[in-house]
DNA sequence: GCAGTCCGTTTCGTTTCGAAACGGACCCGG
DNA sequence: CCGGGTCCGTTTCGAAACGAAACGGACTGC
């Protein structure tokens, strides 16, 4: 257990196919094989990224039919929960990359309006630029080390 | 150049070392001696790692003094506008792995309030929940692949 | 019986990584 | 001037991870 929340999280989800494995699963592929197809990755990978996403409990392996048995991947809570960072990396990567405007576009369900994603003061009700942001020891530090 | 954006932060910043480089970076741990000793990274991967963020943009190399020349590494605009995306992955790791609270905060440096990051949505005037974030092409989609 | 689908596992050559040694440019104290 | 000490890399080499492809098993449908 890293003294640091970033390391906890790459630890977890921060090799080269995990995340766009989560990605896939929050488009709604779900399956072995469709996730194969879509991102390319080996199937040796795929399994043994599968396998360790449901031990971190990020994924669910849940049955969708018998004979054969076979089974679909579904985030848990816990994986639901990453869609903030994947959010994040996406957006960044529609501000350096993509000249063309972005690829996908994040809406509202409710209204179809683009949405936004802003780190937030909430006791000056104003948003925070990176510039403005500073790091303090939490709770949760033991000693040592610094983090972010 | 990826038709997904999460694909194309992940090429440029997705291995195992790069995101704690910058996340150092952030922190103010500039030089190859010090990220060599805080990350624990191999020398060479080092040396690899800075040169290829350099060759992105996403990083600096000046120099902070003459007489041996020595650089420092430091966040280009870029690079410092990754911030969103460490943050996040922060928050996750602070969700899931901090059983003693955060061992960091990021607090507003002006009133010293810890900080919130949210998606929300511009003209509802709410946050929005991942539930409620749909996805739609974009005007950067070239023909097929879906994305996130 | 034979093809087709779906999900893995095994195999094996290639790439990447990690630890440590090496080297070069300087400063400093003796 | 000589032997550390610092800082920043590069080289080397065995270990680990990866990628492509073949294989296998449990079905369905014709």
């Amino acid at each position: 257990m890293p003294t640091c929340s970033i390391a906890a999280t790459l630890e977890a989800v921060g090799d080269r196919w995990t995340l766009l494995i989560l990605r896939d699963l929050f488009r709604g592929v779900r399956r072995f094989e469709a996730l194969h197809r879509d991102l390319g990755i080996a199937r040796n990978l795929l399994t043994d990224r599968l396998h360790r996403l449901v031990e971190l409990g990020i994924v669910q392996r849940v049955p969708y039919q018998e004979r054969p048995v076979r089974h679909e991947y579904r985030l848990t809570p816990k994986g639901a929960d990453l869609s903030p960072a994947l959010v994040a990396l996406m957006r960044w990567g529609d501000r350096w990359y993509a000249e063309d405007g972005p690829p996908t576009l994040l809406v509202h369900d409710q209204c179809g309006t683009p949405l936004e994603q802003a780190v937030a003061c909430p006791s000056c009700h104003t948003d925070v630029t990176p510039h403005h942001i500073r790091s303090r020891p939490g709770p949760g530090r033991l000693t040592e080390g610094a983090t972010r």
